[in-house]
DNA sequence: GACCAGGCACATC
DNA sequence: GATGTGCATGGT
C-alpha cells in the first residue's frame, strides 16, 4: 500500500472516530417505517429535508402513507400533495415508478422485496426510474438495512476539501474508498453517512462557520 | 433577490 | 464518457 493510500485510509477511519465522538449518535434515519424511508428518500433528491418533512407529514395526516394508499391514488393527486419538496411533477412520477414496481413484481409486499440478496435488490431499485445510486443506497442502508455506503453530495464536499479525490471521482470510486476502508459494519455505515450529513449542514455552507468545523480544531 | 438543498434522466457532443 | 439542462419549493 503506497503513502497516499496509507493516509487515506487512516483518514476514513480517524474521521469516523472524531465526528462520532463530537456529535454523538445521529438516530438516522428520520422515519418511522421502512417504507417511509424510501418515500423520504425519493423526495429528498436535491432538496432541503424540511420540505421533505412538511410532505411526509401531509401524507400522514391525510392516511396515505402506505404502499396499498399510494398506489391507488392519482399522479396528479399526490404531485399536490407533495409540492413542499419541489419537482413536485417529478418526483410523484417517481414514487409511482416504485409503487408500479413493488405491486407489479413483488405483490405491494416490502418484505418480499427485501428478501432479494443485496446486489439483486440494488439492481432491482437502480432499475426504476427516478431512483439512481444514491437513492438506491439509500434504501438499502436505512430501509433494508444493508452495510452500503452512502455517497451524497456533502461527502464529495468533504473529501474535496480535504483533498482525498478529484473532482471527476465517480460515485462508485468514492463508495469503495469507504467501502474497502472500513470494516462492514451496518451501524457504523448508517452513523457515519448521518454524521457527514449533520457536519456538512453545520459546518460547510460558509467559509466562516467552515473555520469553526470541528475537523479543523485542534485537540 | 440570489443562492442552495441528503439527485436523476435525458440530450448532445 | 463527459457535460449541460430541466425539474421547483422553501429556508437563509
Amino acid at each position: 500500500m503506497s503513502a497516499r493510500n496509507r493516509y487515506t485510509c487512516g483518514w476514513i477511519r480517524n474521521i469516523y472516530q472524531q465526528l462520532f465522538s463530537y456529535f454523538g449518535p445521529q438516530h438516522w434515519w428520520p422515519a418511522e417505517s421502512p417504507f417511509e424511508v424510501i418515500i423520504g428518500a425519493i423526495l429528498t433528491q436535491n432538496t432541503a429535508w424540511t420540505n421533505v418533512e412538511q410532505a411526509i407529514s401531509r401524507l400522514k395526516q391525510k392516511q396515505l402513507l402506505t404502499p396499498q394508499k399510494l398506489y391507488r391514488i392519482k399522479t396528479k393527486t399526490l404531485a399536490g400533495l407533495i409540492r413542499s419538496c419541489g419537482y413536485y411533477n417529478i418526483k410523484a412520477a417517481r414514487l409511482k415508478s416504485f409503487l408500479q414496481a413493488l405491486f407489479c413484481d413483488f405483490g405491494g409486499c416490502l418484505k418480499s422485496l427485501f428478501s432479494l440478496s443485496t446486489p439483486k435488490l440494488r439492481e432491482k431499485l437502480l432499475q426504476i426510474n427516478g431512483i439512481g445510486p444514491e437513492t438506491a443506497d439509500s434504501i438499502l442502508l436505512y430501509a433494508a438495512e444493508r452495510p452500503v455506503f452512502v455517497v451524497d453530495a456533502y461527502t464529495k464536499r468533504l473529501l474535496l476539501r480535504h483533498r482525498l479525490i478529484k473532482n471527476k471521482y465517480s460515485y462508485q470510486q468514492i463508495q469503495d474508498l469507504f467501502t474497502k476502508n472500513l470494516p462492514r459494519n451496518l451501524k457504523m455505515f448508517n452513523e457515519y453517512h448521518a454524521l457527514i450529513v449533520r457536519l456538512g449542514k453545520e459546518y460547510c455552507r460558509s467559509q466562516a462557520r467552515c473555520q469553526l468545523c470541528p475537523l479543523n480544531r485542534k485537540g
